[in-house]
RNA sequence: GGAGAGAUGGCAGAGUGGUUGAAUGCGGCGGUCUUGAAAACCGUUAAGGAUGCAAGUCCUUCCGGGGUUCGAAUCCCUGUCUCUCCGCCA
């Protein structure tokens, strides 16, 4: 949510930010209800004035034995406009929060102008030493991999659930056990956060608080008995950790690593791009989140990324950086990068990761501030996240880059603790 | 699922219709004392909003929502959560 005096200030700014995201532009609207609001503060708050200070001075008048009938009789009357102004309040209040609530984050000035992904900024690329994208190997992919050496079961997974909800099998299960404690180790040891195995159901409160609500309603699995949301990402029920707290200067940045499934409808989206681990309905991931000082925010986004990146670079699997231009950025986010990885049979970079810093957006949604030393007043965090990584494109790469001409798979070295097994075959 | 109890400031814990945003204790912060520390003593210690350059003034908030009343932490209704007992169950 953005701050309701900085769009009464800078209408013009806000416009334009919300242009170059693609976001219907409710500025006006808000202008107008916020000034209705302040003008209905004004009067109702010079009616209780009164009756708090008439309903004061009653005791005494009685005390002293005066006839109070008259001031009664008055008395009623303020307190009739006051719940009638009341109300109109509220509902000026209730209209105005949900505007607000779908006005979108407000893009960072280094963030490239753009309306596609084809904007989005190459930033860099890694590749593991030896690695060509020409290659005369014929790749199978995760598919036929995971078929041929029995380790993903997309059929029975359609069977037993639907289609996107896969089923990892044997060495495959493993494999993919190896993986989340790999990376949540990784990141436990290397780059000290603090681990969290949260709920993976949430109340619509906590959706709301990291902007998931009320815009993508649609996106999530929802289960209307208990008023529970299936969570899309670890990334809501972590943030939510600290909803409607004040932190002290002195426990910031706190960062949390987080292993979740993540559930998504994926609500409209099919063909191609569904087959196989490429669009799923439930996957893991291992999901960074940090509660940081405004002034840091920039800095930790650059860490989140290079976080990240370790993981892959440990597991020398090909991937780029991008940058993504404005109209690519989610809703929440001001400033965000994908990773992708390479994936050699689809020929082309999947994502595996997306890190982005949300500034105070969510903070204020989930009213989460922090006290400065010495200062009186708590101010707003700033919040970021990133996945550390995504188990389902991540694995997509991993199988086929590291897939034999024979095609079986080699383990990745830092895996191999994990799974015991050097080989799938 | 059934029966009961409860939810008050950072924490503990008073308060059952009228200067109670809230006693008291602990903790925190500042000070006196001390070579320093402790103890003791004194003071201070919530968040949000409206208005204003500011100082300030005013409003709201005692789990959430609604109601009764001139006036609600206190009475009524409702929701949520916590605890105890019973039942069921991984």
């Amino acid at each position: 949510m953005l701050d309701i005096k900085y769009i009464r200030e800078n209408p013009d700014k806000v416009k334009k930010g919300i242009a170059a995201k693609n976001e219907k532009d409710r500025v006006d609207n808000v202008l107008q209800l916020d000034e209705e609001r302040r003008d209905i503060i004004g009067q109702v708050e010079e009616l209780k004035a009164k009756r708090n200070k008439v309903s004061s001075q009653i005791p005494q008048m009685k005390k002293s034995g005066e006839d109070t009938t008259t001031v009664l009789a008055e008395m009623k009357e303020v307190s009739d406009k006051i719940s009638e102004f009341d109300k109109k309040q509220r509902d000026v209040e209730e209209q105005l929060n949900d505007i607000l609530m779908y006005i979108p984050n407000l893009p960072h000035d280094s963030v490239p102008v753009g309306k596609t992904v084809e904007e989005n900024v190459v930033v860099r690329e890694w590749l593991p030493e030896g690695f060509s994208f020409e290659n005369d190997k014929k790749f199978l992919d995760h598919i036929e991999l995971g078929k041929k050496l029995n380790i993903l079961d997309f059929e029975r997974g359609a069977k037993i659930s639907g289609s996107g909800f896969p089923v990892y099998m044997a060495k495959g299960a493993t494999l993919e056990r190896a993986l989340i404690n790999f990376m949540l180790d990784f990141h436990l040891n290397e780059h000290n956060y603090t681990e969290v195995l949260p709920p993976f159901l949430v109340n619509s409160e906590s959706m709301k608080g990291t902007g998931q609500l009320p815009k993508m309603a649609e996106d999530m699995y929802y289960i209307e008995k208990d008023d529970l949301y299936a969570i899309p990402t670890a990334e809501v029920p972590i943030t939510n950790l600290h909803r409607k707290e004040i932190l002290s200067e002195n426990e910031l940045p706190k960062s949390y690593v987080a292993y979740s499934a993540c559930f998504r409808r994926e609500a409209g989206s099919y063909g191609k791009e569904a087959k196989g681990f490429l669009r799923v309905h439930q996957f893991n991931k291992v999901e960074l989140v940090k509660f940081v000082k405004p002034e840091t925010s920039y800095d930790e986004l650059e860490n989140i990324v290079s976080d990240a990146e370790d993981i892959l670079k440990a597991l020398k699997i090909p991937y780029r950086i991008l940058l993504l231009c404005t109209g690519d950025l989610s809703f929440s986010a001001a400033k965000s990068y994908d990773i992708e990885t390479w994936s050699p049979a689809e020929n082309k970079w999947l994502e595996a990761s997306s890190c982005s810093n949300f500034e105070d957006f969510q903070a204020r949604r989930a009213n989460i501030k922090f006290r400065r030393e010495k200062e009186k007043k708590p101010e707003f965090i700033h919040t970021l996240n990133g996945s550390g990584l995504a188990t389902s494109r991540l694995m997509v790469s991993l199988l086929e880059n590291y897939q034999t001409r024979e095609g079986t798979i080699e383990v990745p070295e830092v895996l191999q603790k994990y799974t015991n097994f050097n080989r799938i075959y």
